[in-house]
RNA sequence: GGGCGCAUAGCUCAGCUGGGAGAGCGUCCGCUUCACGCGCGGAAGGUCACAGGUUCGAGCCCUGUUGCGCCCACCA
């Protein structure tokens, strides 16, 4: 073996090893239970960030040691089309030749952005093999593949024919760079600082006005009512006569809404049902016109009359310009408040009456709101599920229809006549009147409308397939926070829907690694940092510790540490391997330490099968930390401790004892080896591979199973007591230790020997009480430490016991628990004087 | 505007149903080269954000304050 560990040297090599087994693809292990993880598919044209760096590794040690507990895995590969996503990527590229893409149009772009894929590729899937990640790479699927279009539109058809899915004329998210709708989830609210113009309307047939507050004097040119409150006392008298739209000189009613808050600057409310979300809910209500004087190229339109051509922007100057040329401007300030922004090009979205395809998912929101409301499905931390229900209490209709190109296109045909057919595949006449003449409805539906889909679509649905019966409903689904309701609640709603069954019934949220500084990792902040980088660096393995020890419920600052730490254990468990290999006979069959053992061997089985379902549990519990942390603490226990004691055997003279250590030792590898494999797949496997023998790939060996009979609570106080008095020694530099029989701490000694600068004439290995001393001195030093313990436990009881507001107001359990403690100790106590007395 | 969460050692974080303040890194001291200096041992370092309250007892429960993060949201 190297005496140095450089992942770089192992971790590709065996990478290709993995692959090459062919054992990812689901169905390598009939006789188990299926366990399925649907990976989130990154976007295309995606480089692997710490997001999916951290997903990854603990999507892969969840399904490695499943896969090593006999389970049949299948860990779901793919990418995501990222409709919006792409189109903002290769319009800022046009947009730097000075093109859009209408100047390209459709056909030209679409192969472009095909022409970019092919060059950019799908790199993040090689990334993720260089993680280690044991993906089922060879069925790779795309959401814009021909399965997974025939999937969508046929989703779409269906919820289409169920009436969930329809046409209307509503307010919409326009987000102008991308002249395209957008969801609401798709908008960000950010505090914006702008100007209060309070604007005064002419009360028809006299000579007062009203004054109502507007941020945006230009969409008065579309104003359709002017609203009071029924309760504002100071206008009743005006409710049902009209008012005069300033410029336009257009006449609208003066309407009573409740929605309009007495208390905000005048208590009137100018309604522009075209251009704000709640003005469009009072002009439904009120049956007032809708009007636009905002076009979907974000220009005024016709209706603006002399403003008609202006941006918004340009609008609003003029606007305001000619109400104080008018004396109809009373009065202009700052004011904060909220704004939408579009989530990707940063624009402001402007709300637009339009003609869209909306999705309404009340119906389908239920079952999926029972699902984890009856704990079927779990989030894991338990808090995200507050973010669940509320949006699920809460939902309003879904608008998927995208003015764009990249994507899938919707499954609808309008004739002529204006009649629609909606089909899977393309129809030859029109379903209601026959005529040949269609045209397909141009527009490409919401990124995450065939998200939903992943969890079934990917594994063969809508056709019968066995894998669906297999693998579906998943198991566990990972990902970050801000996509549970775009995402994880859709995925839940369309697998009820569709497959008739939760898609998974665990939901991981992990943590978001921020900065060093605190700050979110973003490429634009030049605040992120390459997982990659990590990995040429520290190694796959290191890299994969690190952002599991990292891994929290809630955020966490990226800890550069935490990296080096995996790096440190990787060496060091190299290095006890390279230390096993060319000093203990490996060629020895691996044995458990039995009854018999030295107490040190019976010591390493209790720990290390102790440290085994410790870490079998955090993991099984998604605490990922603690589970790598536990690993960590037991590798260096053993290299300190057990290796250590090993050696005065293993040097030794006695034949016989160096074959015994070696059995153990052979074996104790053996185990850790397995055990920390899902977390360390590569430096294990490595050190696998130099064992004798044909052990074949460590990746698909067995995972190891605690057994409550290996703890040995003697063996433990024993070795507790040698490590106390070892360490004792060691710091005040006088050594004397109390060894039980047969302890081969001999190499510990004469390091001892040396670091407390004393002469081996000092020394005193003496032996423990039961094994029938022949040194009475020693035995009773030992008794002694064992009695001072008692002791200091008893007291400990009975300052409790002793504390008279304790026994007068604790609960009697309480008390009657410290008593059984006070006794118990005193036993103990009286137990230890009577063999100290017979020494 | 509503909701959720966080403030513990210089740094990054653990601390389960309230009864002994912890880990890793860093610092300091010492050791060592027969697995590993990517090593070994030890030490120092904390009124657990602040102010109240409940309790025999609070890092943990309650109230408030301050600072930070996130999610949701249709008040001009």
């Amino acid at each position: 073996m190297d005496a140095l560990y450089d992942p770089a040297a192992h971790e590709p090599r065996i990478a290709e090893r993995w692959l090459a087994a062919g054992v990812f693809a689901g169905g390598s292990a009939p006789a188990g239970e299926s366990y399925t993880i649907a990976l989130p598919p990154p976007n295309v044209t995606g480089e692997l960030h710490m997001g999916h760096a951290l997903n990854g590794s603990t999507q892969d040690t969840l399904i490695r040691m499943r896969r090593m507990q006999g389970f049949d895995t299948l860990w779901i590969c793919g990418t995501d089309h990222a409709s919006i996503a792409v189109h903002a990527v290769i319009e800022k590229q046009l947009r730097a030749e000075g093109l859009t893409r209408w100047d390209l149009g459709r056909e030209a772009f679409l192969e472009r952005v095909g022409e970019w894929r092919e060059r950019t590729g799908a790199t993040i899937i090689q990334q993720f093999k260089r993680l280690g990640c044991t993906l089922d790479y060879d069925h790779e699927r795309f959401t814009m593949d021909d399965g997974y279009v025939r999937a969508v539109l046929t989703m779409f058809e269906r919820l289409y024919h169920k009436g969930y899915i329809y046409r209307d004329n509503r307010l919409i998210n326009w987000c102008p760079t991308c002249a395209s709708t957008i969801s609401d989830l798709e908008v960000r609210h950010e505090t914006a600082v702008d100007t209060l113009y309070d604007v005064r309307y002419r009360i028809t047939g006299s000579s007062e006005f009203l004054t109502v507050a507007t941020v945006r004097p230009e969409t008065i040119l579309a104003d359709t009512a002017v609203a009071v409150h029924p309760d504002d006392e100071r206008y009743r008298h005006l409710v049902g006569g009209t008012a005069v739209v300033p410029l336009v000189e257009r006449e609208v009613p003066i309407i009573a809404d409740e929605y309009v808050k007495m208390d905000f600057g005048t208590g009137v409310l100018k309604v522009t049902p075209g251009h704000d979300p709640n003005d469009f809910e009072i002009g439904r209500r009120h049956g007032l016109e809708e009007l636009s004087a905002i076009g979907l190229d974000g220009r005024m339109t016709e209706l603006a009359g002399e403003f008609a051509g202006l941006t918004v922007t340009e609008a609003r100057d003029r606007v305001r310009q000619a109400l104080s040329d008018r004396q109809l401007l009373a009065g202009e300030r700052p004011y904060e408040h909220e704004v939408g922004h579009c989530d990707r090009t940063g624009d402001r979205v402007e709300p637009l009456i339009s003609l869209q395809w909306f999705m309404r998912m009340d119906e389908l929101a239920s079952p999926a709101n029972q699902a984890v409301r009856s704990g079927r499905v779990r989030f894991h931390p338990r808090t995200q599920e507050n973010t669940y229900f509320h949006w699920m209490d809460n939902l309003r209709p879904w608008c998927i229809s995208r003015q764009l190109w990249w994507g899938h296109q919707i499954p609808v045909w309008y004739c002529p006549d204006g009649h629609v057919t909606v089909a899977v595949s393309e129809p030859g006449a029109c379903a209601a009147c026959g005529s040949a003449e269609l045209e397909r409805d141009p527009d490409v539906l919401d990124t995450w409308f065939s998200a939903a889909l992943w969890p079934f679509a990917t594994i063969g649905w809508p056709d019968a397939d066995p894998r669906l019966d297999r693998f579906y409903p998943g198991d566990v689904l990972s990902t970050a926070r801000d996509i549970i309701n775009l995402w994880v609640a859709r995925m839940l709603m369309m697998g009820i829907e569709f497959m008739g069954d939760i898609p998974f019934t665990d939901v991981l949220i992990h943590s978001t690694i921020q900065a060093p500084d605190g700050r979110r990792m973003s490429k634009s902040l030049g605040t992120g940092i390459d997982p990659l980088e990590l990995v040429d660096e520290f190694g796959a393995d290191a890299t994969r510790y690190g952002l599991l020890k990292m891994s929290s419920t809630q955020d966490v600052r990226f800890d550069r540490g935490a990296i080096e730490e995996g790096r440190k254990l990787t060496v060091k468990l190299w290095n006890a391997a390279r230390f096993a290999l060319d000093k203990a006979d490996v060629q020895a069959q691996p044995v458990a330490p039995g009854p018999g053992a030295p107490v040190e061997d019976r010591w390493l089985a209790s720990r290390l099968d102790a440290a085994l379902a410790e870490v079998v549990r955090w993991v099984g519990a998604f605490d990922f930390s603690a589970a790598v942390k536990t690993l960590y603490a037991f590798v260096y226990e053993f290299c300190d401790w057990y290796i250590e004691a090993s050696k005065a055997r293993l040097y030794g003279e006695d034949p016989q004892a160096r074959r015994d250590v070696s059995a153990t030792l052979v074996w104790a590898f053996d185990m850790i080896l397995r055990m920390a494999h899902p977390v360390l797949p590569f430096v294990t496997e490595a050190i696998w591979d130099q064992l004798p023998g044909d052990r074949g790939l460590l990746m698909l060996a067995s995972y190891p199973q605690p057994q409550d009979g290996m703890r040995d609570d003697e063996a433990e106080r024993a070795m507790a007591d040698v490590i106390a008095a070892v360490t004792a020694a060691r710091s005040d530099g006088r050594v004397r230790l109390v060894l039980p029989h047969g302890f081969a701490g001999e190499a510990i000694v004469r390091s001892l020997v040396r670091t407390a600068e004393v002469t081996v004439s000092d020394v005193a290995t003496v032996v423990v009480v039961e094994a029938a001393s022949e040194d009475v001195g020693a035995a009773r030093a030992k008794l002694e430490v064992e009695l001072a313990r008692a002791v200091a436990e008893r007291d400990r009881a009975r300052g409790m016991l002793a504390n008279e507001r304790f026994v007068a107001k604790a609960p009697p359990a309480k008390i009657e628990e410290e008593r059984a403690k006070e006794a118990r100790f005193a036993a103990e106590v009286a137990d230890i004087e009577a063999r100290l007395a017979s020494l």
